[in-house]
DNA sequence: CCGCTCATGTAACTGGTTACATGATTTA
DNA sequence: TAAATCATGTAACCAGTTACATGAGCGG
């Protein structure tokens, strides 16, 4: 019953949400991508529809039809062979691209921040602090809600505050590096 | 001189990465992007190639053929317009995705993690520790060695470093909860 | 009745992936 | 001379994007 293939990290995202929230319409989880913190997934129509028929052809998630209403909608529920398929995803083991460091499009920019001209290199700076704080606010205000969430909500998104607290102070240690050495080239080479 | 449409994250990358290093083959482009420490992108043939020749068609870099040897290679420059675009693709100002929490595998893993059984669910903490800790550990020896790297590189890796010190404290806290709540659902819902 | 949300889908595109193919140059 | 590296590229594929299209049900 070795399930085939890998998941991708989106398949892996919806076959753990259909089994976490229990039976759920695709609609259900797109809602769910689209509102979470991550900006990351679109949670479009376009990719959700196209997924969840993968899942159900591979026997990982089944589909019984909902009678709530007339209106039509399939809900779908994880197989025996999709929770070994979700297990085999969560691993361990963990291919390199899960325990390596993960892409941060701040820190990209950073690399050739030198090309900008010095007064447009402390905007970007106070702009991403700026921006970076109103995230990690808005994240801080969800933690103390606590919408009754379960744990493991709470722990990963933890994980995401945290995330954006060590790169807040990142941010303010690059500030501080630049605001120590000021005069050095001016981005024109 | 509107430079048209907005780069990849890619795109970006590459574009500064010629900036930044100077004349460059797409070779020297791609292996930068293996060496590097993040494993998000692969680096491959398919993907550098053809995009070198998007930017070029796009007018943002310009290719000169170099006579060293007589073995063929084409080096490629940024014009003044790929100057242009790599700034307004560096920002100010940020899309969302910028700014907002980056996409963390493990993070997203452990939203799930209560569809392992207990025992799993800590052998997964356990090695994604250690692994993350092993990651940390290159990164920490690579920024002691400091071959000459310049000061944003500098900076920039310290920002790889802090998410992964930052992860792995939160992977810490995680083990920590779920030490002090032992006993709860065994994942076989 | 108008507009919003629920709900499902398709079409065209695009930017990556792996794998393959070729050949020059260097080094062991 | 054999193997590794430098160097350029193509072909097939795939997963996700935006945008579009359709329609039921409900609240003001």
């Amino acid at each position: 019953m070795a399930s085939g293939r890998t998941l991708t990290e989106l398949e892996g995202c919806v076959l753990g949400l259909v089994w976490s929230k229990g039976p759920s319409t695709a609609y259900a989880v797109r809602r769910e991508l689209q509102r979470s913190a991550s900006p990351h997934w679109s949670g479009s129509a376009g990719a959700i529809y196209p997924l969840i028929g993968r899942l159900a052809r591979r026997g990982l998630i089944r589909s019984g039809a909902r009678a709530t209403g007339r209106r039509r909608s399939r809900v779908y529920a994880v197989t025996p062979a999709g929770l070994a398929a979700l297990r085999g995803w969560l691993g361990p083991p963990f291919p390199d691209v899960v325990v390596g460091p993960p892409p941060d499009p701040l820190r990209t920019r950073l690399y050739f921040l030198e090309a900008l001209p010095a007064p447009l290199r402390r905007r970007f700076l106070a702009e991403a602090e700026e921006r970076v704080r109103g995230q990690l606010a808005r994240l801080e205000e969800g933690a103390d809600w606590d919408g009754g969430e379960g744990p493991w909500t709470v722990l990963a998104d933890r994980g995401a505050l945290r995330a954006m607290a060590g790169r807040l102070a990142w941010l303010e240690e690059v500030r501080r590096a630049l605001e120590r050495a000021p005069a050095d080239a001016s981005g024109d080479g």
